[in-house]
DNA sequence: TATAAAAGTTAACGCGCGTAAAATATATAG
DNA sequence: CTATATATTTTACGCGCGTTAACTTTTATA
């Protein structure tokens, strides 16, 4: 800490015996200035802690270092962790990423977009709400803002869609069901709000015909993102209709399988893929939550890792001036075998 | 849709009629012009759709009208729901608040605050790390900025602190425990991330001695935040050892109640009230998912609501100028019963 | 209708930094 | 050691808005 309290660029400049414009270079990339004038910045830099003032520093940049990261809902564990893994790439590539969620409400969703243009960010990572989303506002917003898609793909809008392979996660399943017990009927939501849900749905259909099966769809009523509520009303209504007709559930996603999970302990109905069971219960998604249930639950696990670094990734290309098409890229989930199926 | 595009506040307010010191008046508080005033401006907002540059507005104000949110884990749904509730009430209020979590790291914890201090926020509203946080640096920080502490007590940091009465819950809990079954005995963390452990487990001692029974207390070694995984590795040691002494287990938290409950299913423990059952667990929370444990779990819910409320008043009471002496606030949990105990 | 108080206008400065142009210094190559 | 390319310095302007001061207009109260 130096004696003197540093105000501003003008006085760091002086203490650090550089110009100010070559400090603010510096600051805008430190490897811009020659090494000897780098070391002495930030000698300067240790002695007198000071910090470039960032809304004077944003006000005429073309493009800022702030990054908006918006999920659709945060108390999902599953949003927290990716926005989580997104943040914290944004942070080692030198951005100041902001989170966001739309707790699930459209109009919030708008209105953070609109407080993101007012950011002026150089780059936004967005999950989109899906169905429920205004797809007109999304679409103006990509037009203004460089924007890569995740988790929930509206077609060919941003730069990019970077999420998993629906049907591909439904299709594992299916096999491995297959493969172990009797042939799954698929559980999911009436009105689901994430487009994948009817891709998993698709796949979950192929597959079972691939493999010379009847379809059989269960579809739960009640809307919003209370997953696990729709999941344990709705599994309560199936089993007390008998309407599954194997035993054996795949739920189009973990929290649905958590809340149905509920409804079967509910019923005293025994879950797992042991001899004395009744169903056999799996999920999609690898939810943090899905190995602490009872039984534990079988699922598919999302490729996190991949995800998260293909769209940070496509994302900052893009910022930084490489062009390309529009691409969709989807990551293939692992089987997570559990004790629920 | 205005045909022009506006690119200033002076432009706005030559479309306005209104002169710029008068719109800018405006924008730092509606109410400070006159109404016809107000309705001209108005009118051209709504014709011209423009936006005041935050980057230029924050560069001089005195104090933004930001708001830093920070909170320990953001994948704790818990710690999400808390804040989505802060994050309305900032809005509703009229300020911008920022996320942030410090995912359990102190050192995260650190740069969080320091890029929060470049943020100039007019306030902060901080769940602290715990045991973990660099007191120091926190104090410093609440030196600098108005911060209201939630959730985790540091003492005599800050303006104030709000969460809930610790010892209350515990107490609670056990008391219901005793009148409808044996005394519980205390499911802990050895090492608590958080200083309420401590408060929690000193209500438990206390209440169990006021009705004049022995406390029991077990800790499950581990340390960090993956508290489910604690408390099911835990909780299979302590099953193995017969450790428990007792046939009800209090929870220090449902997160490790949840880790609970999957060791006893993995040990085919039957949890439950009920006759036939071989356990009966509760935890302490009302964590978004212990409504859908397999049993549900009894747990004593926080007060959400209040605590948000009371946070954020008290912080933008000081905002304001209204000050106070140093206050804690606690507020009484309410006995959730379902059918875990 | 007179008058004070409140609100608005005009003019001007400054915030802290980005950025551009021209002049100068330093490094690298031949 | 000169020629050339690259860095840095100096100087200066502008971004968009907050804010102040002196002045004028509108509104409220008598």
């Amino acid at each position: 800490m130096g004696v003197v309290k540093i105000k501003n660029m003008e006085e760091f400049a002086a203490v650090s015996g550089i110009s100010r414009p070559t400090v603010s270079k510096y600051f805008n990339d430190p490897d811009s200035v020659r090494a000897s004038t780098r070391a002495k910045i930030e000698a300067a830099l240790e002695a007198h802690d000071y910090r470039p003032n960032i809304y004077a520093m944003n006000q005429n940049r073309k493009l800022t270092k702030n990054v908006g990261i918006m999920v659709p809902l945060m108390a999902d564990p599953f949003f927290a962790e990716i926005a989580r893994n997104l943040e914290k790439r944004c942070i080692d590539a030198g951005y100041r990423p902001t989170l966001y969620s739309s707790h699930g409400d459209p109009a919030v969703e708008e209105e953070i977009l609109d407080s993101l243009r007012s950011l002026k960010p150089s780059g936004v990572l967005l999950a989109p709400l899906g169905r429920a989303s205004n797809r007109a506002a999304i679409e103006a917003f990509c037009a203004d803002v460089p924007t890569v898609l995740f988790d929930s793909n509206l077609k060919d809008t941003g730069l990019a869609f970077v999420g998993s392979d629906a049907p591909q996660f439904s299709s594992l399943m299916v096999d491995y069901l297959c493969r172990t017990g009797e042939p799954p009927c698929f559980f999911e939501m009436k009105n689901p709000a994430n487009p994948n849900a009817n891709r998993r749905r698709l796949g979950y259909i192929d597959a079972m015909e691939r493999l010379g099966h009847k379809p059989i769809i269960y579809q739960a009523a009640g809307t919003g993102w209370s997953f696990e509520e729709i999941g344990r009303t709705g599994g309560l209504a199936a089993l007390e209709a008998k309407a599954f007709g194997t035993n054996t559930v795949l739920c189009s996603n973990d929290r649905l399988a958590i809340g149905l999970l509920t409804a079967c302990y509910e019923k005293g109905y025994r879950v797992g893929r042991e001899e004395a069971c009744d169903l056999r219960v799996a999920g999609q998604d690898d939810h943090p939550f899905s190995r602490f249930t009872c039984p534990p639950l079988t699922t598919v696990a999302q490729d996190y890792e991949s995800v998260s670094r293909h769209a940070v990734e496509t994302l900052f290309r893009a910022v930084e001036g490489d062009e390309r098409p529009y691409e969709v890229t989807l990551f293939e989930g692992r089987l997570v075998m559990r004790a629920s199926a």
